[in-house]
DNA sequence: TTGAAAGCGCTACCAC
DNA sequence: GTGGTAGCGCTTTCAA
C-alpha cells in the first residue's frame, strides 16, 4: 500500500488541492459549496485506498484530542469498574476514547494523574476524588476543560457534580434497623472527609440521635482496609451489646462478613448487618446481606451525559449541575 | 502562565535556538556538548515557569504516542478489571497511559476497537481476543506493532501470548472428582472456540475418558449467559445422575450457584462443584466453592513487561513469548 | 557548542 | 467552487 497516505498525496494523486480533500473528509463539502461530482471522486478513492486521517495531526492543530480522562478510586473494584464500563460504552458511541488510572484514594497520585492527563490534552475529565484535590480541580475547571465529579461532591458552584443521596439513605436505612428493634447499632466506615462518607456517616449520627441510641462508629483508613478485618472482630468483641452493624462500603461489608464469621456470630439473630452499595456476594451469601443498592448505571450515564454535553456545545457557560440520585434499599435475610 | 508556552518561545525568551531547548529537556544536552552552563539556565527557567512540553506536537513528530490499547473481553468483570488494574500500574510507571475498550466478545466490535486504536497511532496492544480476529492480529504484527495477546492464545509463530494450562489444570481438578468417587460429573462451558475453552474442555474430556466415564457437556453462548441458569437447571433436573459439576468461568459458576440453590441441591452431599477462577463470592460462599484460581497478577505483569520490552528496544525481531502459567487448584468444601 | 530550517499531517484563513 | 499557504509545537539533520 502507500506507505504514507497523507491528505497531501491524495490532493496531488487526484490533482485537486489539500483543502479542498479536507473540506470533504470533514463533512463541510455542502457549506464550501464544493461540487458533487468533486466530492464522490474524493470519497471514493479514499475509501479506495483506505485513507485515514492522522489523528494526531488534527490534535495537534485544533487542539481537541477526543478523549477523556477517567480518575477512579480503583479500578478493579466492581463498583468502580461496572462506571467504568458504562463510561466507556457512552464515549465510544460519541467518538471519544477513554483513558483510565486509579487513585488508590491517594491525593498526590490524583494530582499526577491531572497532571499527565493535562499534559495528554484529555477534552474533559471525570474524577472521583480523594480528599485533598479541591483545588487541582477547581483550576482544571478555571483553565477551560470540563470536569465532572463523581460518586462525591465537592462544594463549588462552578463544579458538576454526580451523587446519590448518601445521608438520607443511610438515615433510612438506620430507621428500619431501629425499628426492627435493634438498640446497639454499629456503623464501620472510612476515617474519610469525602463527602460521601460523611453522608454515609451523618445518616446513621441522625437515625440514632433522634431515638437517643448509642453511637458506635469504627473508623478505618484505606491503606489499613486489609487489616480491618481484625479492628471488626475487636469492636465486636468489646462491645457484645452491638446488635447490628452498618458497613459504609461493600469491601468493609465483605471484611465485616469475614469479621462476622470469625467471631460465629448468627446473622441476623445475634447481628443484623446491612452494607451500602450491592454486590453479588450479598445476594448469594448465606443469609443474603441487605444493602442500599446505588445505581451505578445511572451514575455513569449522567456523569458521561453531562461532560459530553460541555465537550459539544463548549458549554462551559451552562451552570454547573448538581445531580442527587436516590438509592434503593434492598431488604434481604440478613436485617429481617 | 504564559498563554501559550512553547518551546519557542523559551528559546526566544533566553535568547537561545529552539533546538538548543529541545536536547537539554531530552536529556541530550551530554551528547551534544551543550555548556553546563546554558543546561542549568534552561533548566532553572523550564522548572520557573513551569514549562510542560506538549505531547501531540510530539508524538506528531516522532510518531510514538506513550499510549497502550488494551483490549478486554469485559472490564466490568472482576478478572479482567484487576488484569487492567496491574498493567495501568506498570505502564504507568514506565511512561504509558492505557486506553481501554470492552469487545463483549465480540468480533466485529473487537475490529472495530483495533481500528480505532491504530488511527489513534497506539503503540503497542494487549488484546484479549475474542473468536474470529486472528487475521486483523496478524495484520497489526505485520505492520510492525507490537501485540501481546493475553488469556488465550492465537496459533502463529510471531504472537507474543501469555495464558495458563488450562488443559491440565482442567485435567487434574477433574481427576481429584472422581478420586473422590464422583461418577457423573458434568461441565458447563462457553460455546467458544476460544483456545482457554478448548482447553479446558480438553482437560475435562481426557480426564473422563481416562476412566471411562460418561460425559456431560453443557455449552452457553456468551450472549445468553443470562440465561444459562435455565439451562444448568434443565441439564440438573435432566439428568438426576449427575454428582459433580464444573463450572468453566466464573460468571458460568454464579450461574451455576444459582441454578443450584433454585433446585434445592446439597453442595457437595449431593454435588460436588468447582469453578475455574476464583472469585471472592467462592471463597465466602456457604459452602465455599473449590476452584482453579489464576494467577491474575502474574498474567498482568508478564503482558505488560513483554510488550514494555518489545516497545523499548523496538524488539520486533526477538522471537515471540510463548508462555504458560501455572493456575492453583483450591480445594474448599464444595468438592470435599 | 549552538542554531536555522525542514518537516510530521492536518485545518482554516484568505485569495481567486 | 477551489487552491495556496501559514502555522499547531516539536525533533532532527545539517551547517556553522
Amino acid at each position: 500500500m502507500g506507505k504514507k497516505t497523507s491528505i497531501n498525496n491524495i490532493a496531488k494523486e487526484l490533482g485537486i488541492s489539500a483543502t479542498t480533500v479536507s473540506f470533504v473528509l470533514n463533512g463541510r463539502a455542502e457549506e464550501k459549496r464544493i461540487s458533487d461530482k468533486l466530492v464522490k471522486i474524493v470519497l471514493n478513492y479514499v475509501e479506495e485506498i483506505g485513507y485515514k486521517p492522522n489523528s494526531i495531526a488534527r490534535s495537534l492543530r485544533t487542539g481537541k484530542t477526543n478523549t477523556i480522562g477517567l480518575i477512579v478510586e480503583d479500578i478493579s473494584d466492581v463498583f468502580f469498574s461496572t462506571i467504568a464500563k458504562h463510561i466507556e460504552e457512552k464515549a465510544y458511541e460519541n467518538g471519544y476514547r477513554i483513558i483510565y488510572s486509579s487513585t488508590e484514594d491517594n491525593p498526590a497520585k490524583a494530582k499526577e494523574l491531572i497532571d499527565m492527563y493535562r499534559d495528554r490534552h484529555v477534552d474533559g475529565y471525570i474524577i472521583i476524588p480523594p480528599d485533598g484535590i479541591d483545588k487541582e480541580i477547581k483550576d482544571l475547571i478555571a483553565s477551560g476543560k470540563p470536569v465532572v465529579v463523581l460518586d462525591r461532591y465537592i462544594e463549588d458552584a462552578s463544579i458538576d457534580y454526580i451523587t446519590v443521596n448518601n445521608q438520607e439513605s443511610v438515615y433510612e436505612a438506620i430507621k428500619k434497623l431501629i425499628e426492627a428493634g435493634r438498640k446497639n447499632i454499629a456503623f464501620v466506615t472510612l476515617n474519610s472527609l469525602q463527602s460521601q462518607m460523611m453522608g454515609r456517616l451523618a445518616g446513621y449520627e441522625q437515625a440514632l440521635e433522634e431515638h437517643s441510641l448509642p453511637q458506635y462508629i469504627k473508623e478505618v483508613s484505606y491503606e489499613n482496609v486489609d487489616s480491618s478485618i481484625k479492628h471488626i472482630v475487636s469492636l465486636l468483641q468489646r462491645k457484645p451489646e452491638i446488635d447490628a452493624v452498618f458497613f459504609a462500603t461493600n469491601y468493609l461489608g465483605v471484611s465485616g462478613l469475614k469479621a462476622i464469621r470469625e467471631l460465629n456470630l448468627k446473622i441476623p439473630e445475634q447481628l443484623s448487618v446491612v452494607c451500602f452499595d450491592d454486590y453479588e456476594l450479598f445476594e448469594m451469601y448465606t443469609p443474603s446481606i441487605s444493602c442500599i443498592a446505588q445505581p451505578i448505571e445511572e451514575l455513569a450515564e449522567n456523569a458521561i451525559n453531562i461532560l459530553l454535553a460541555r465537550l459539544k456545545k463548549g458549554g462551559m457557560e451552562k451552570k454547573a449541575q448538581k445531580i442527587m440520585l436516590p438509592t434503593k434499599f434492598i431488604q434481604r435475610e440478613s436485617s429481617l
